[in-house]
DNA sequence: AAAAAGATGTGCT
DNA sequence: GCACATCTTTTTC
């Protein structure tokens, strides 16, 4: 298996693209953390995207506020965002200054599974990273990463996958939100235990 | 200053 | 499957 922190990275201008495209195409891509000299993460299999216009679902829909501020940087740029006492994380996309972003919600475990359940407290691997803020707190991210560039940071990053996933990809309406429910902005591997939400 | 909401997760049934 | 813990930001008084 190949060292992680030698994969090529996602660049820039993949992140400078329509945010569903951008979310669509994460999946199968590595997201991966680097804790004590050791690179932990996985394969993300969930996301959901926020859109810069019409979407009153989106932290970014009441303009640009000292809390929701990195989502208004640069494409490429981490926003981490406090929810019920946990942190979830989302990288921002198309055009700086348009409030747009990816959340990654759900990623399949390959390297580090034993750091990711120290992180987690956990011993039982099943619900390891299995939504967004257990995919944090297993990658020990959390409010003070807010901000950071994804494509230079020195210690997490989104990598290319020589091993592409060898599934569907499934659209369907965003998960724990009251407004702009129906719109298909969640992507998911089709079938992967990892995915959270209801099991089929 | 106080209170409620929120892109959630856990533990127990 | 469902109740509730937990805490930061935002809104309200």
């Amino acid at each position: 298996m190949k060292i992680p922190g030698r994969r090529l990275r996602i660049s820039r201008s993949f992140y400078n693209r329509a945010t569903a495209t951008v979310a669509r195409e994460l999946l199968g891509k590595l997201l991966l953390r680097r804790i004590d000299h050791q690179w932990v993460g996985g394969q993300i299999v969930e996301t959901e995207a926020y859109l810069p216009d019409d979407d009153l679902a989106s932290h970014s829909a009441r303009g640009c506020t000292p809390s929701n501020r990195s989502m208004f940087d640069r494409p490429g740029t981490l926003y981490v965002y406090p929810i019920h006492a946990k942190y979830c994380m989302n990288v921002v996309t198309e055009a700086k200054g348009l409030g747009a972003a990816v959340l990654i919600r759900a990623v399949e475990p390959i390297w580090g599974i034993d750091v990711m359940c120290a992180n987690r407290r956990l011993t039982q691997k099943n619900r390891l990273t299995r939504g967004p803020a257990m995919t944090c707190q297993a990658l020990a991210v959390d409010r003070t990463m807010d901000g950071i560039d994804m494509i230079r940071h020195d210690e997490i990053g989104v990598f290319h996958n020589v091993s592409p996933i060898d599934a569907d990809i499934i659209a369907s309406g965003r998960i724990g939100i009251s407004k702009s429910q129906l719109l298909p902005l969640r992507y998911f591997v089709k079938d992967n235990p990892y995915v959270s939400g209801r099991r089929k």
